[in-house]
DNA sequence: AACACAGTTGACCAAGCAGTCAAGTTTGAT
DNA sequence: ATCAAACTTGACTGCTTGGTCAACTGTGTT
């Protein structure tokens, strides 16, 4: 394998990584870990499969370095949630955020869904640990806005929960918008903004 | 196979092929249709492999069989709201249901959630066709009750979508919200009931 | 008791799969 | 131009998996 973490990368490695990342995030999003097999990664990155486990010790290792390099920017939105800002402007700046990063990367979304549904067994420890304690973390946050009178009382977390759900339906479900809505619309994030964020202004409505 | 559609089922047919759905159900909506093996189905199911077969076609027929069940109870919660009811006692008591399903029958949404996050290839047809014009007739009903201003005016489509994301993310996405709540919770259905409705009337509210 | 049919399974097969390897070609620094 | 390191791959291996089959056992009806 390739990739010493003290060797700059050549031209050809960065290349290949990252036609062979991208190609893996296409695969296993859209038929899951499993449901994907080497060769369909390697037709689409233009290679061959043993020149794609040249350049990762295996599957599972191409699905880890997918699966972090995600887990990090997943956070960023919640991150950026700022206390010291006006409760309703930071929150549904988070929902804008959260939306935006659903329209743009559709596939890391369903990665990332296909692994939840799955329960999780690959990323059990980000969830239980760095998700977790910025979601306690925010959701302290939230509670003493709501206990300023600030915004409505609503249980943190859930209030939490609910935005992750409305803002990754429209990825991880696109399937069934898309059918569902079939010749009446093109993009099924079409509306969404504007809706979740009304919603969302009702529901956070001191 | 067995399973002819005029003769009545032995005891022993009955007996095994609710073995065998209830094992495929377990296992299929933890791995996908792609990461689940018949194996894992037979030994679920206290069977050998070449007898499950003997009550199958194959894997595919399993799947299908399933679906096929699924599909149809998926339909009746949206199916039984009422034109002539009061429209906030209506959508929220199809909230409930929702709910109620998406609590009683979690491997059942995690089934088709499956599904759908990996393009619904097996089920275009049930989405574009049945789902597709219950969808169209029950935004309809919708639309009027808005127009009539019993309720908010919102776009009854992503009303729609607003009320499967939040009732389902509690069963499909249960992984994630256990390993982040943690201790603090012990069925991640705990309070969703209230916080759901708590908003829902929000949003409906004219 | 006898018999037809339902039910069961060990042994097997062919295809698909992740991963290896030795032998080859290309690249770029000198 | 030379050469070592980087890169590439056809051919292969061993394992998993969906599915078959012939031979066997259990069931219930007369």
């Amino acid at each position: 394998m390739v990739r010493s973490d003290t060797k700059p990368l050549t031209r050809i490695q960065k290349h290949n990584i990252s036609a062979i990342l991208d190609a893996a995030l296409e695969v296993f999003s859209a038929h899951g870990f499993r449901g994907s097999t080497l060769d369909q990664i390697a037709n689409k990155a233009g290679l061959s499969k043993p020149n794609v486990l040249y350049y990762f010790n295996g599957k599972e290792a191409i699905h880890v370095a997918l699966l972090s390099d995600l887990l990090d920017t997943w956070l960023d939105p919640l991150r950026a949630l700022n206390p010291n800002g006006n409760a309703q402007d930071e929150l549904l700046a988070y929902i804008r955020r959260k939306l935006e990063l659903s329209r743009n990367f559709p596939r890391e979304s369903r990665l990332f869904a296909n692994e939840i549904v799955q329960g999780a067994p690959r990323i059990e420890n980000f969830l239980k640990g760095e998700l977790r304690i910025l979601v306690d973390e925010k959701a302290a946050v939230i509670a003493q806005w709501m206990d300023a009178g600030q915004i409505a009382k609503l249980d943190p977390y859930h209030l939490i929960f609910s935005i992750w759900a409305l803002t990754q339906h429209y990825s991880d479900f696109e399937a069934q918008i898309r059918f569902v809505r079939a010749d009446n619309i093109t993009d099924p994030h079409d509306g969404a903004q504007s809706f979740v964020e009304t919603i969302f202004n009702k529901i956070l409505a001191p």
